[in-house]
DNA sequence: AGGAAGATCTACT
DNA sequence: GTAGATCTTCCTA
């Protein structure tokens, strides 16, 4: 496979990673890689936008009202994608600390690094800027579907699974906001973002 | 059964 | 800035 902005030898992030609160978890994520494999295609994105979910603790987190036969992948071993749908979209989680716990990080926003011809199809735009700067647009474009619920993207033959960076981002460049599109839970400052970055969904 | 709610997006003013 | 499209799940609002 060749890649002109990503080397697939870049060190997988593994269990660990993942098995730490939602908030630690949801800055670490700012400038990883996420990989999705599809047939011979693999299409690459850093991340650049993420929200934590706060188990039962939290009212805007799915897990908050108990398990049910759409939130269960949220009960996982951290490292573990939740994917649900919200109307016509689908939207990413990866979940966070130990297994029974419903705590999760969901992916807003990438910013495409590989295979853009094929994220441009599938979201059948041309405009770049427009193809991965929010959570429904990312995943539409990375063919993120039903199919990878529950998927454990700490393995690299699985379809879904995220990188390391070369280095690690530092705090000053991280942002840090309430959590958009909810009802309950607005005055907790869970969003974060890579600052100036043009993926960034608002 | 049926309806409301929901971690969205696009197109309009 | 706001309205409307649109789809699945869950609870009876």
């Amino acid at each position: 496979m060749a890649f002109k902005n990503f080397s697939p030898k870049t060190k997988i992030l593994p269990h660990s990673f993942y098995n730490r609160k939602p908030t630690v978890v949801a800055r670490a994520l700012l400038g990883t890689y996420i990989v999705r494999k599809i047939g011979r295609n693999v299409l690459v994105g850093k991340i650049v936008e993420t929200e934590a979910y706060l188990s039962t603790a939290d009212p805007a987190a799915h897990g908050f009202n108990g398990k049910t036969n759409r939130n269960k992948s949220l009960y996982k071993r951290a490292g573990h994608a939740y994917v649900h749908r919200m109307r016509q979209w689908h939207l990413l989680d990866v979940v966070t600390e130990k297994e029974h716990v419903p705590s999760s990080v969901l992916i807003r926003a990438v910013e495409p690094i590989e295979g853009m011809k094929i994220m441009k199809k599938f979201r059948s735009i041309d405009d770049i800027q427009n193809l991965t700067n929010g959570p429904g647009k990312f995943c539409h474009a990375f063919h993120i579907t039903m199919e990878l619920d529950g998927v454990d993207v700490t393995r690299e033959k699985s379809a879904l699974f995220l990188a390391a960076p070369k280095s690690a981002l530092p705090s000053k460049s991280i942002g840090v906001s309430s959590r958009i599109g909810i009802s309950k839970g607005t005055e907790m400052q869970l969003r974060f973002w890579i600052k100036g970055n043009a993926f960034v969904s608002r």
